[in-house]
DNA sequence: CGCCGTGTTGAGTAGACTCAACCCCAGTGG
DNA sequence: CCACTGGGGTTGAGTCTACTCAACACGGCG
């Protein structure tokens, strides 16, 4: 459904930098957007968006069991595959419901030449991008797997601090792909988690839910160089 | 040295994307940009840079012994640390002798809230380096490490062939750099090379000067091309 | 109940890492 | 002219760990 006014469409914006664009702008973009809803595991394609709520994984082969997850956008996060290489090989994957506004690709780019407000926006979403990449790059093969996984939870609990008061907080996807955004294979994922909770680092009430029982404990797992044999 | 005149400054240019800005951009860009030379290992910091020629890395530890190297700019690129927290782990190397504008970050945001083709062309170039990035991360876990050379070399071979009619190449890095890239260590990229030429897929000249051999072979092992954006 | 998706556990193996030593070459200085 | 030095690169042996493949546990749902 498109959005009724540029009022509406701030207030239905995630973060301030959006938030925060040009009365004119907003209602340029309310007049172009459509408010779409995911279920988990949708594929989404031929568009941009912007993340309101949930998850949404760039994946690599999507078909095959061997995925690769390379990139998640969160809320407020723009989303363009437009620059990549029409094949099969990429694609888009809801990891749970998910909420975004969508595009078209002719659209969003005639609204970033009309209003320059929208295309230095864009440029600061796509710059923290690329610095994600980058850090998950260096996470990817600077640390052992458990330091992954122990950099990955305080991230997310960083992440998630906001949402409630409770002391826990959801795993926002599958083990599967949580797997394959960590670089490793899912039964190596779940012994690792298996060896965090041993240590009393963490605890998990559910399969989804988990608790940070001891913060430093995580931290310096998380910190350390790779192995050292 | 500042840059005399914007005919001078298009001609200096790398690509297309950036020669065929506006003339008053060019302009305006030629009185803010300094045109640097760096030699092999010089440290890049605090400024905003356009590479014109050589290859720069976006390093992780660049004190450590255990650095890792998440990102390559080339010839082209835009380079734009300034949304990178400030602490001490992350760093820019140049891997060879390479040159680029410098502009300072606060010179270059006015430049492109003034020209709006100026933002959009930044935008372009982050989107297909984020591109790159995901690519990277995918290659990184999805393929072993003879098959991450494999790929790379294709890769390398491919956007160095312009340059000149030679059947072989330079690596355009030290060994230690290249491994870094790769997520492997200098050891195992260089018994991986030996295989490769003692399946006579390459063939080395020099240390830095490979020759592929045969391109079937070595397409077979990479499993699947590194696609240009 | 059987089925399916999801997650967990259990051996066994392949292969990347570590550490140490060595080679090669360019520069340097006696 | 030659020994010395240091950086970059290579080789060798041994260890460790993440992967592989298989089986199993669990819950929801027809």
């Amino acid at each position: 459904m498109p959005i009724a006014s540029a009022a509406l469409l701030a207030r239905a914006m995630p973060s301030p930098e959006w938030r925060d664009l040009p009365e004119m702008c907003l209602s340029d973009l309310a007049r172009l957007a459509e408010l779409r809803s995911f279920t988990q595991d949708a594929e989404l394609n031929g568009s941009i968006f912007i993340v309101l709520d949930g998850l949404i994984g760039s994946v690599r082969g999507v078909l095959s069991d061997r995925r690769a997850v390379t990139a998640l956008f969160l809320r407020g996060d723009l989303v363009d595959l437009s620059a990549t290489p029409k094949d099969d090989r990429d694609g888009l994957l809801t990891f749970r419901p998910t909420r975004a506004l969508a595009f078209a690709t002719s659209d969003f780019n005639a609204a970033m030449q009309q209003h320059k407000e929208l295309a230095l926006t864009v440029c600061a979403n796509l710059k923290r991008q690329s610095f994600n990449l980058r850090e998950h790059a260096a996470e990817l093969f600077t640390k052992a797997p458990d330091q992954r996984l122990a950099a990955f939870l305080l991230w997310l609990a960083q992440i998630s601090a906001g949402d409630q008061a409770q002391p826990g907080f959801e795993l926002p996807m599958r083990r599967y792909d949580l797997a394959r955004y960590l670089g490793m294979q899912p039964e190596t994922l779940s012994r690792k988690i298996k060896t965090l909770t041993a240590e009393g680092a963490i605890s998990q009430s559910s399969p989804s839910h988990l608790v940070i029982e001891s913060r430093s404990a995580l931290e310096a797992m998380a910190s350390g160089l790779r192995r050292v044999a």
